[in-house]
DNA sequence: GTATACACGTGAAGC
DNA sequence: TGCTTCACGTGTATA
C-alpha cells in the first residue's frame, strides 16, 4: 500500500529526523495534487480534506521535533521510546527540584549563620559544589561549541565485534561530550580508546554486536551526537 | 494532586481521561468477548486486530498519562496543547540548568569573596527561585560512581614536556568525568589517550610543562579528581 | 508466533 | 466560515 517503507527500517525519531521532510515535501505534492481521492467527485471537500491531511501530518511532525528537543536535554536516558522519554524527563525535573531545594537549603542555613569570615562557615555541601563549579566552570558551560566537522564509520569485524570509529575537530569540550554520547547509549563495549592530536580527535570503540545491528548503531550514534549539538544550539524549537 | 485542571474541563485531557476510561471498558471487553465475532473469514486475524486496537488504546493513554504527569510538575504552563506542554517542560528543564549554573557561581563568588556583607551576597536571583519552587518529590538517587583504585603517575620527558598517566577502574562515567577533570585545568596538552579495557581505564597526556611544574601538576589533577568524587559522595547529581 | 511502537489518514469538536 | 487539535482504527516494522 505504501511506498514509504523501503527506507523505513530505523527508530521512529531517526526516521522522523531523516525522513520528515523528505515524506512531507513529497507528501504536501501528493496531497495538493488530490493523488489520493481520485475517486471522491467533489473537488472542494477533496480540498478540505487534503488540507487536513498535511495540517495533521504537520502537528505531528512538530509533536517529534519536541519530543527530540525535550530528549535533547534531558540527560540519562533509558530508552527511545516515547513515553519513556517523557517519564524520563518528569524523574528529571523532579530530580533538579530535589536538588534545587537541598541548595536552598544550604543557602538558608548560610544565610541564617550571616558571619561568614572564613571557609570555616560554609558547609561541606556547598564545599563539594564549589569544587564542582571549579571543574566545570569552563567545562559546564554547555553552549560552547558543538562536535563539528564529523566523520563516522562503523565496521563489522566478525566476532560479534562491531568497531566505531569517530573523528571530529576537538574543541573545547568535545571529548566530554563525546564520551557522554557513548556512555548514554548503553553499548556493550570491549574496549575504548580516545586519542587527541593536532586539533583533531579520533576515537575508537570496539562494540559487542551483531552484524545487523551495524546500520543501527551507526544511526544510534549519530542521533546521539546530533543530540548533544542540539542541546547546544537550540533553545527553543 | 491537581488542581489546575478543574479549570479546564473542556480540555482534552479530562475528555481523554472520561472518555479513554469509558471507551476502555467496553473496548476491553468488546476485545475479551469478540472472539465468536468472527464476520471475516480468518478468526484469527480479527482477534489479532482487536489485540491490536486495544493495545493501541492503551500505549496512547499511557502517553497521555505521561504528558499529564510532565505538565504536573512543570509550573507555568501557558497552553495546554500538547506540543507546548513539552515546549514548556523544555524552557522549564533549561531554566532550571541556568539557575543551577548561576547559584553555583554564587556560591563560588560567595565562598571566594571573604567580604562578607551578608545582605547582598545572598542576592535576588536566589530569593526568586526559592518561592518558585513549591512541589518537590523526591527521587533521591545518586546514580554516579566515584573514581576508585587511582594510580597518578606524571614524569618529566624532557622538551618541556610532562607526561601524565592514570589508571583507575572502570564505573559508569569514569570516561567522562576523567576528561572534565582534565579539561578543568587547562593544561597545554600536546596529545592525550584514553583506552577502557576488562574494567579498567587508561588515560596518557602529553603536556606541555616545565620540569619545576611537574609535582604542582599532580597535585592539581589530584584535587581536580578529588573533587569529582566529592561532588558524587555529597550531592547527587 | 506474539508483543510493542510507530505513522498514517480520517471524522469530529472547539475556537 | 476555516483553522487547529484531538482520538481513533489500521497497516506495518521491529524485537
Amino acid at each position: 500500500m505504501e511506498n514509504i517503507g523501503d527506507e523505513y527500517k530505523l527508530y521512529w525519531e531517526t526516521t522522523t529526523f531523516l525522513q520528515t521532510e523528505e515524506i512531507d515535501s513529497w507528501g504536501l505534492d501528493e496531497a495538493l495534487s488530490g493523488y489520493y481521492d481520485s475517486s471522491s467527485p467533489d473537488g472542494a471537500q477533496s480540498s478540505a480534506a487534503s488540507k487536513n491531511i498535511v495540517a495533521e501530518r504537520d502537528r505531528r511532525k512538530k509533536l517529534n521535533e519536541r519530543l527530540f528537543a525535550l530528549r535533547s536535554v534531558v540527560p540519562n536516558i533509558s530508552k527511545m521510546d516515547k513515553a519513556s522519554i517523557i517519564k524520563d524527563a518528569i524523574d528529571y525535573i523532579q530530580e533538579l527540584h530535589d536538588q534545587e531545594r537541598r541548595i536552598q537549603a544550604e543557602i538558608l542555613e548560610l544565610e541564617s549563620g550571616k558571619i561568614c569570615d572564613s571557609e570555616e562557615e560554609i558547609p561541606a555541601l556547598l564545599r563539594s559544589k564549589k569544587k564542582k563549579i571549579d571543574q566545570t566552570f569552563d567545562s559546564g558551560e554547555s553552549r560552547a561549541s558543538p562536535i563539528e566537522d564529523l566523520e563516522l564509520g562503523v565496521s563489522y569485524v566478525g566476532e560479534n565485534t562491531v568497531v566505531v570509529s569517530v573523528t571530529c575537530s576537538k574543541r573545547r569540550d568535545t571529548m566530554v561530550k563525546l564520551c557522554e554520547a557513548f556512555e548514554s547509549l548503553n553499548l556493550k563495549i570491549i574496549t575504548a580508546n580516545i586519542t587527541a592530536v593536532s586539533g583533531r580527535l579520533l576515537k575508537t570503540v570496539f562494540v559487542q554486536a551483531e552484524e545487523e545491528e551495524r546500520d543501527h548503531l551507526k544511526i544510534q550514534i549519530e542521533t546521539a551526537i546530533a543530540a548533544l549539538n542540539d542541546r547546544e544550539n537550540s533553545v527553543s524549537l
